[in-house]
DNA sequence: AAACTCTATATGACATGGTCATATAGCAGA
DNA sequence: TCTGCTATATGACCATGTCATATAGAGTTT
């Protein structure tokens, strides 16, 4: 084997933790822009939809308040205070061109992600047949 | 539309850039890992690999070291130095039993993002074939 | 009226994965 | 000697995501 150590590497209590492996990647951009291409709507909405269609299901509110600003930022989304209805003021935000655009383009890349994912499987898989055969 | 504007947003110079959207999630950990199932390696020589595959084509060599290092703490590789043939020494990586099972574990990760993936495809054509039909 | 709960938006601290630039050193050939 | 390839490595930084927590309007209960 190895192990005539070349030096570093004593596993001290820090580094990868639980859950198996890497964090999920929960695509919130993509969705979030794909609801809003539907209707207007406001944070908490779109957050309870995430996980009605349970897709993102335990979508962080705060990733997903900030990923609105940022879009509005990026002018991907424009947005306006409803204060009718009882509950406290909603920011309602609309998807603009330019955030049509970059769902389009988001649309693009997921599909790239997929064949770069495909491509590992078929390689993961190729490797170790013999052993999903039982 | 919107803009009777809440009182943010004025999208100066900052926030999003070029590549229309997210970064391209290369899933090196997982590919290095399964390129470890099958030769032991040593860095650049996995780094060559990753772009004659063509997939993580222009994988950052400064990521790949310290994705590697970061195994090694966590026991998923063991290294040793070789120092025979030419040029500088190379540090051999040899993945190990609890690597093997990070792999497998890293496969059932992306299938589950795959079928997110598939998701979010399925939901976006949905919503857009009217307009893909031209 | 006070306490509680639901709706709604928001911030801070932090971890991880990835990008870009750059430093270092061994060795080979012009 | 200078250049260039092989090889490993670090620092600064950004983007995405997690976890905890703050704030506040409004209705319901006690």
């Amino acid at each position: 084997m190895c192990d005539g150590d070349g030096g570093h590497a004593r596993s001290g209590g820090h580094g990868r933790c639980c859950p198996p492996p890497g964090r999920s990647r929960s695509f919130l951009q993509p969705w979030l822009l794909l609801l809003l291409s539907r209707d207007a709507a406001h944070g908490y909405e779109l957050l309870e939809r995430l996980g009605q269609l349970d897709v993102v299901p335990g979508a962080d509110p705060g990733l997903l308040y900030r990923t609105l600003r940022q879009f509005e930022e990026d002018g991907l989304v424009c947005s306006a205070w409803d204060t009718d209805g009882s509950g406290p003021a909603r920011r309602v935000y609309r998807i603009t061109d330019e955030g049509l655009e970059y769902l389009h383009a988001w649309a693009v890349n997921v599909r790239r992600t997929r064949q770069r994912l495909d491509r590992f499987l078929d390689e993961y898989e190729k490797r170790f047949r013999e052993e999903e055969k039982k």
